[in-house]
DNA sequence: CGGTAGGGATTGTTGAACAATTCCACAAGA
DNA sequence: TCTTGTGGAATTGTTCAACAATCCCTACCG
């Protein structure tokens, strides 16, 4: 007798794919490196070298281009012919553009929300879980529940390539705050008006929320081109004095 | 005395910055893949060999690799650990969330245009190179003029990101015309649409033009999932036969 | 007929090698 | 003093050859 396992989807073992998915060493390598990004290990405007870089990672130069390339092409990395490869400064036309789609993007998803009191679950919970690392006053979860929540947001449009665009912008968005410097006041002052907007997408109010989103990332956009100039002027300056 | 070449800007020098930056061969290879792949050349499910290609582009392997990562990330191929990378097979899903995201960035472009006479030449230029290539009855140029009047669409929005990302969506959209073997009718068919739209844009009627665009891309999507189902297995055995 | 064990082909990754380019310091000249 | 060459060192761009890992196909066997 012979056992079909079937692909019911009931199994939940899709979920497991991302584990039996191997990955090229291009690819761990790029996530390693993304990562460091992210947490401000190379900070923007850094110079990534290829052999400093592959030797500690024990990789070749050829596999480490190849993962130079990804990040290069996810806006991380600007690849300078000759020169190599460097950790990006966003400048202030890229932090307008990022926002300019956002807008676009993640109103458009909130403007589409109806009175389904379905799936918000996934949404509020990132909202609380930036309440508690605000209580607890840990920061940098903070930053990242932000994060987070925008990017449940922008996941109500069930676009997968949505998605993938909202990921990007970011992480992006991560070097943004690396050159600001204090990312601490900037996101806690954002906290109750998570909960407005979460509000107005339970209640199916979509417009509403959209309402409230857009002037949010109005402010912030407002806030961070204002405070931005400067720091984008004095972290190329000190990069270059150390280099 | 000394005479400074300031960057005033209005020297337009920035401009040519294009010609200056030369491409690393990586990216002059990706260049004319993608176009081959644009035409038709490199069918759908179609295997690209490391080997074969390498040799007749006169590139080393390592050089080919790093060519092929880059159109990978753009979605035009795919590629399968151990098993090399293929022409990209679009599936009914993939279409749905291409137009999902269209209907979302194009509308949100269009809707935001008010009554100024300003630049719309563009988007008039592009529908008479249209309605042209109709009157002669060139398909193939009729297409790629539909391609380039929704591109000026989403350009209104003004943003970087939006282009590159609209970019990538009709380059895959054009895989999707590849299966489908009659675009003909297609492209033709909605050509008036073309014209009703443009009115209501030099018309500074934003929210007019966005319904009809929205109607126009419903339509699409639904005459592409109808007829697609059917051809995409034809596809897929053609090429499992053919190999 | 189904499973399995080879063997050939292709990809994954490495290391070395050389050319091309950039960077830096230092000297020469106005 | 400022600019302008001019070396050489360091880094990247690209190729090549080699080997391991994997996949695909075929032939064999129960």
């Amino acid at each position: 007798m012979i056992v079909v396992i079937e692909d019911s989807g009931a199994t939940g073992l899709e979920a497991d794919r991302g584990l039996v998915t191997r990955k090229s060493t291009a690819e761990r390598v790029a996530g390693v490196l993304r990562n460091r990004i992210a947490e401000g290990f190379f900070l923007p405007g850094g110079r990534l070298s290829e052999q400093d870089i592959g030797n500690a990672l024990g990789v070749s130069r050829n596999t480490l281009r190849e993962a130079f390339r990804l990040l290069t092409h996810e806006r991380l990395l600007a690849h300078e012919l000759n020169r190599g490869v460097f950790v990006r400064i966003p400048s202030v036309e890229d932090v307008v553009d990022i926002y300019r789609v956002r807008k676009i993007i993640e109103c458009a998803a909130v403007r589409g929300v109806r009175a389904k009191p379905a799936s918000f679950a996934r949404i509020k919970e990132k909202v609380e879980i930036g309440d508690e690392a605000a209580r607890t006053g840990n920061w940098k979860d903070l930053g990242t529940a932000n994060v987070w929540f925008h990017q449940e947001l922008a996941a109500l449009s069930g676009s997968e390539r949505v998605n993938e665009l909202v990921g990007r912008l970011t992480a992006e968005l991560r070097l943004v705050f690396h050159i600001m410097a204090e990312p601490r006041r900037f996101h806690e002052r954002y906290l109750p008006r998570n909960h407005e907007i979460l509000d107005r997408i339970e209640a199916g109010d979509g417009p509403g929320a959209e309402q409230l989103l857009m002037k949010y990332l109005e402010d912030a956009e407002e806030q961070l081109v204002g405070a931005y100039a400067d720091r984008a002027e004095a972290a190329r300056a000190a990069v270059a004095a150390a280099e």
